[in-house]
DNA sequence: ATATTTGTTAACCAAATGGTTAAACCGTAT
DNA sequence: ATACGGTTTAACCATTTGGTTAACAAATAT
């Protein structure tokens, strides 16, 4: 369980903490779980952290920063439009099958308290549409695209990537899947995504 | 607050963890605020309701079972694909407009605790995607649509209705919408999602 | 009218929980 | 060796929380 050098402890608390959080979320994890999962006395937590909140703070951060270089594929490379959307749902589905808890670690949160993502929006290089909305644009000026709003694909690229890790009990409920046949659909899902979004979007 | 015919404590009850838990999450809410939001003592809730476990799971029941009636749009109707599609588009969002919690709270819990679902499975009329699939594999034999896995179609539906409500912080802050901006680009969805996925699977 | 059942409350309880404290431990510089 | 700094622990504390109890109120039956 331990991570590469020993006597790490503020790393060693970070990584226990992040599996307590991503799977209990905030209400549910408990400050002696986390301990528990790292091997050391509670009162470790708070010397090192001061409190749950910012333990939950620098885990939520870290998870999230996580996201970014992801995002980045499809928000800030120069390929065309669809060259983005296949490497960024190729590369995002597989992220996430090694991460399965974090979009729902992340949505959740993000729901929990609104304000949480303000201020992620003022510290960190936050995320910005600004290039992919004018490359949109310009694929569809030059009618390689047909028209749509660069915010409405946005999300229909998010949601179609996210949603399976999101809504994975009510699918594999729906499609009556087992996990192993989850796996197989969500590994499909890497290619299909994208012929799906490009089918609807490219002029012919 | 309190619903229709007065003194019925129970559906008063029902109605404020309805409103708690929907917002706080099973961990989150506490007894004593839905005692507050019904304006009743909270020995009550457990005369009527035994234990916060047996109230939350009636809350949640009633609230799943609201989603049924949407899919049947999809799951259980004898029109086209198409037609299912922009009904099922239009109809949902317009739903979740109204309940604007209930995507993320059934999600939420559904994650939370896996074998949940499994009772759902058992007791209630659980949707069925048999007259779906056919219906799909007939158009695809007819042309009308184009080869698309029934399962993998019918995901892409839930995941372009349901993830604006899911992820609206995320997606307000990365588009940059307020609230009034972000809800006109959730009703101009009725529609485009609907256009989106036609586009995509249709034969021309 | 009166007994009985049903509904409602204030006060209480035990367990759990986040957090604190004071002492012990341990590596290192003196 | 010893004093000193950061690190770690066991024991403790105050508050919160789900749940219970016993008494009271209000219908309902007799």
């Amino acid at each position: 369980m331990k991570k590469a050098k020993d006597k790490n402890t503020e790393g060693i608390i970070l990584e226990a903490a992040k599996k307590i959080f991503q799977s209990k979320g905030m209400d549910g994890a408990r400050m002696q779980s986390i301990a528990d999962e790292a091997g050391i006395n509670k009162a470790l937590l708070h010397y090192y952290f001061r409190s749950k909140q910012l333990l939950f703070e620098a885990v939520f951060n870290q998870s999230f920063s996580m996201l970014a270089p992801q995002l980045k594929i499809i928000l800030n490379d120069d390929s065309s439009i669809e060259d983005k959307i296949r490497s960024f749902t190729s590369s995002y589905t597989s992220f996430m099958i090694k991460h399965p808890y974090l979009p729902n670690f992340i949505i959740q949160e993000l729901n929990r308290n609104e304000n949480f993502i303000l201020k992620l929006k003022e510290n960190r290089s936050f995320p910005n549409l600004d290039k992919f909305k004018a490359r949109v644009d310009k694929e569809i000026e030059q009618k390689i695209l047909k028209p749509i709003d660069a915010d409405q694909l946005f999300v229909n690229i998010l949601a179609l990537n996210i949603f399976p890790f999101l809504g994975k009990p009510l699918i594999k409920a729906f499609t009556e899947k087992d996990e192993k046949t989850y796996e197989d659909f969500v590994e499909v899902r890497k290619t299909e995504v994208a012929n799906f979004i490009i089918n609807s979007i490219k002029s012919r």
